[in-house]
DNA sequence: GTATGTGCAAATCATTTGCATTCTC
DNA sequence: GAGAATGCAAATGATTTGCACATAC
């Protein structure tokens, strides 16, 4: 399986577009964790290995990300969105308690044969989804 | 069935808070149609209805609605949220084209079986969903 | 060499907050 | 009458943009 730079570059000289240092720097440090990132956190992750970055070049390369299937935004919350990588795992569901905001990671296999539904009613190349559930989780139940 | 004012105003009872012709206002208003809408849009709906309603008002309902049941979050484009009334309506998920940004509405009741599943799983008490499948419309994707 | 990308500082835009006033219960 | 809600103006915070400089192709 080729790794996230290389998908990365063949997108980048598809589009014409150009790779920099910044923006491998950039991928790595998202694909170095399994976990979601959020800009700002990313960019702090960043900052404190010393590389120098700034934020304007990550929020300028997320709609590359995205584009290229990379990532994916996973949920907004606390007033920005919050993204998780999609290259190479699988994309999961969010479980989401109202009160509290824990949030819990879950498949559903069954949306791929939906997609392939809505592709045919509607004509659509379906690239993806994103389900969130919500409600009360064990501990804040009791408290509404 | 009871109308949304009437829900509002026992919720806001139970909650011991207090209702306001203002409130009033923006919750015939969201129930005046039944599109989607933000909070942008609203305000520009009730100024042209001469109706002195400030954004923070809007901004300051919007939490208890949702908390009441009567609207939703349907999706985030444009840098901001759009609602849409589910009491008295089918929650629906939503369609989009990532290239025109048009946007379908369907239905899927197999969420529903989903949603007990885990409510079970994980003794959560759900109260709704959020699905958005993305791609692109019959237009757009011949021009990717 | 040219056009794209970068960092910085400033601008934008949705949303939130402080506060004095008004209103609901 | 006390506590909430309102409108206004100002603050906040994420994201975007203008611009001069650097750099990939």
């Amino acid at each position: 399986m080729k790794d996230e730079i290389e998908i990365f570059r063949e997108f980048i000289r598809k589009k014409g577009l150009r790779n920099t240092p910044e923006r491998e720097t950039i991928i790595k440090e998202i694909f170095a964790t399994h976990d979601h990132f959020d800009v700002d956190e990313l960019y702090l992750r960043l900052k404190n290995k010393k590389k120098k970055i700034s934020k304007p070049s990550i929020y300028r390369l997320v709609p590359y990300l995205l584009e290229s299937g990379l990532i994916q935004e996973a949920y907004f919350e606390d007033g920005h969105f919050h993204y998780e990588h999609i290259y190479g795992h699988e994309h999961h569901c969010h479980l989401r308690c109202l009160k509290c905001g824990k949030i819990i990671e879950f498949e559903e296999k069954s949306l791929k044969k939906m997609e392939k539904k809505l592709a045919g009613k509607y004509d659509f190349a379906i690239k993806g989804h994103k389900l969130e559930v919500f409600g009360y989780c064990p501990k804040c139940k009791p408290h509404i």
